[in-house]
This record gives structure tokens, sequence and C-alpha cells, in this order.
DNA sequence: TTGATATCCGGAGCATTGCTCCGTATAGTT
DNA sequence: AACTATACGGAGCAATGCTCCGGATATCAA
């Protein structure tokens, strides 16, 4: 499902070009109405049929995925070199999460998407858990050599967590996601029960 | 909207007992499916019509609030006790969060539904903020004195957010919510642009 | 150029969900 | 027993994710 957006060989010319129109399409609709906008809308706006977009694109996951997949490569990479570039591996911690906060805070309803209680979102989710633990869990390591109270894996779905709702006036995603990566980085006495797995 | 609980003078007394019999189905069906289970299941299984539902709670968030009326606002008179009986305010606030943590993982779905992107749940939403955020930030005042780099609100929606999911094998809210209550407590070098309203 | 056909398109339609509407039943009163 | 304010029930509406399939069309061989 998930390589949906490759070029493809052999395929017929008007399929590539829908499944461009489409690509453009979410993107723009996603940046108007948000990443919970209904699909019915991307169609109308790629002008193409219903069927059209679920062949291209099974899952409104899948849609997702294929419009932010760059900008989820791109933080990936951002990792090593924070980690190659930061003072101390702990600021480059912090930097990366800050990007990463960024990033969902920006795209409305893509934290929310992310999580979205059922398993709905499952294809999201997995690309997004199979991109970036790699990469938070080396930062992680080198901030917190002797091992931090949290998994790689809670921290950055516990930062995404966080970015729900970004819009709302007196809610402050970022700052509570730097606070959060303190207390990771601080491993304070209440780390005494913990040493997650 | 959010007295539709009360014992109420001078109603029909079929009136009542389906007031009741919709409560405790809700209650049961909340455990069950989640607290995002249809309302239709809570209707059936209350053995009344959806109009008869609709007239006692307007709105699906207003059926929430009955079911959970009681627990927050014991979670809201626990804030003052631990003040009080705690060593330190330090550990008050810990200790209250734990309780709130532990209150949402519990509900299945409750922390989804409390945000949940759009402003369906704005019911819900609002009903947890008004009663739990002055209690949180007497706890955060206490623990705090110079004060937090979050304002109480931010804390209190962001420990909900971290609560997303709390059903996932290796997701773990609990911890993450001590860390960050962690980084509140340090207040460390990042606070220096911080200062929240 | 002209079929033949594998491939793709479009949008009506299904199932689910929150919520509304209104004709009917009934509790409480006289 | 009759009467009326009150409450009941469930069909129905609108939105949404996704499926289905008859019809159009790009591509290629002859």
């Amino acid at each position: 499902m998930t390589d949906a957006h490759v070029p493809a060989r052999g395929k017929r010319r008007d399929a590539v070009r829908n499944q461009q129109q489409l690509l453009d399409a979410a993107a723009a609709v996603f940046v108007e109405s948000g990443v919970n906008a209904p699909v019915r809308q991307v169609a109308q706006r790629a002008g193409v049929g219903m069927g059209t977009l679920y062949r291209h694109f099974p899952t409104r996951a899948d849609l997702v995925v294929a419009v932010y997949r760059h900008q989820v490569d791109a933080a990936a990479e951002a990792g090593p070199v924070l980690l190659r570039e930061s003072p101390t591996p702990a600021e480059a911690l912090q930097s990366w999460i800050a990007i990463f906060v960024e990033f969902l805070v920006t795209k409305h309803g893509l934290a929310d998407a992310l999580n979205g209680d059922a398993e709905d979102s499952a294809a999201l989710h997995r690309y997004f858990v199979d991109r970036l633990v790699p990469v938070c869990s080396d930062l992680l390591e080198a901030a917190v050599p002797s091992g931090a109270s949290i998994s790689a894996y809670t921290l950055l779905r516990g930062v995404g967590n966080l970015c729900i709702g970004g819009a709302a006036p007196d809610y402050e995603p970022a700052r509570l996601a730097r606070v959060l990566v303190d207390g990771v980085l601080v491993g304070s006495g209440s780390t005494s029960h913990a040493r997650g797995r």
C-alpha cells in the first residue's frame, strides 16, 4: 500500500496523471481544511471520482502518508545531522523534538489523525513509527547514555499526543514537549523504579 | 445541559426511571465498549428509544459527563487533601497527576473523547477544565512558587493528551506524565523564555 | 487506420453514526 | 372517567469512509 505514489512503470498515462492530481489536491485540501477533511473533497478538487481516489490510495491513511512522506523523511534525516552538529546530544534531542513538534502542529489535524483511538489510522501510525523511532532512539541513547526512563517509542508517541489540538489558543504543545524532554534529561529520582524496556 | 442528571422535581416517574436506566446502561456500555461506543447501543441497552436518550442528554458529551461527574469531582477534591497531607508540594502534584492519569487510562477512550479534534466534545472538555484546572493551578503554584514554565491548563491538557491510546501495549502514559511533571519541577534553563501566563 | 482488450474511470450506493422530528402513549390531575 | 401536559419511540436526515461495477479509453498489434 505504502508505495502507491511511486512513478509506476507501465501504467496508463491517465492513471499517472490522476494520481498526481490527487496528491496535489490532497495537499491543498489538507492545508485549507485540515488533514481530516472528507475524502470526497479531495476527489472533487482533483476532478476525479471516488473510485479513482480509492484505487490509488486504498485508505484515507495511505493518502495522508503519501502527502507527508517527504517531510517525514526529512525529519528522520535531520536526526543524525543534529547529533553531529549540536554542542551536546541533549541539545540535539531537544532540537529534533522541536522539529517534530513544529511539523505536527503545522499540519492541522495530523497529530489527531496519527492516533485517533481506532485502528483506522494504523497505516499512518506505522509509517511514522517505523521511520522515526530508530532516529529518536539514537538521539535518546546519546543524550542519556545511562538509559532513559522511557523508551524512544513512548517518548515519540507522547510528543505526538501533546501536539493534538495545537490550534487551541491557550494550549502550548511546543513548551510541553520541551519540558517533557527536560524531564527525560534530568532522569530524576522518579527513575528509581523505571528504566523502560 | 449540564444538570440533566439531577433527581428533578415534578418530573413524571417514567422519565426519572428512564434517566436512571440510561445512566446505568451508559456506564456499562462505556466499560465494555469504550467511551466512544455508539449512542444507539446505550439506548438499546437501556430499553429506550433514541428520542428518550436525547431528551435527557441532548448531546453525547452530556451523557459522558453525567456518567463520570462523580469521579471528576472526586479527583478535584483530592487536590487540596494531597496538598495538605503530602511531605512536599512537589509530591502532591505528582500524586494528583498520577490519579488523573489513572482515571483517564482506566476509562477506555475517555482521553480520546476529551479532545477529538472537533468541537463535538466541547461540553466534555469544558467540564473537565472548569472543574480541574483550578485544582491543578493551586498544586502547581505550591510546587513551583517561582512560577512554572507552563500554565495549569496547558499541563492538564498535556497530561490528558498523553493518556490517549493508553491501551497500546508499549505505550506508557503514566511514566510520561511523571517525567513531564519532573520537567516542570526542575524548571530548567528552558524556562528562560517562558513563564507562561 | 482500425479494431481488440486490458486497464482505468466515475459516481451511485452501502453501512455507520450523531442527532432531529413528530405522531402516539401515558402519568397525574380533576 | 376524561383530559392534558409530558414523555416515549424509532423512522429519518446528513455526513463520511469505503465498495462495486457498467462504461469509457489508452495502448498496441495488424
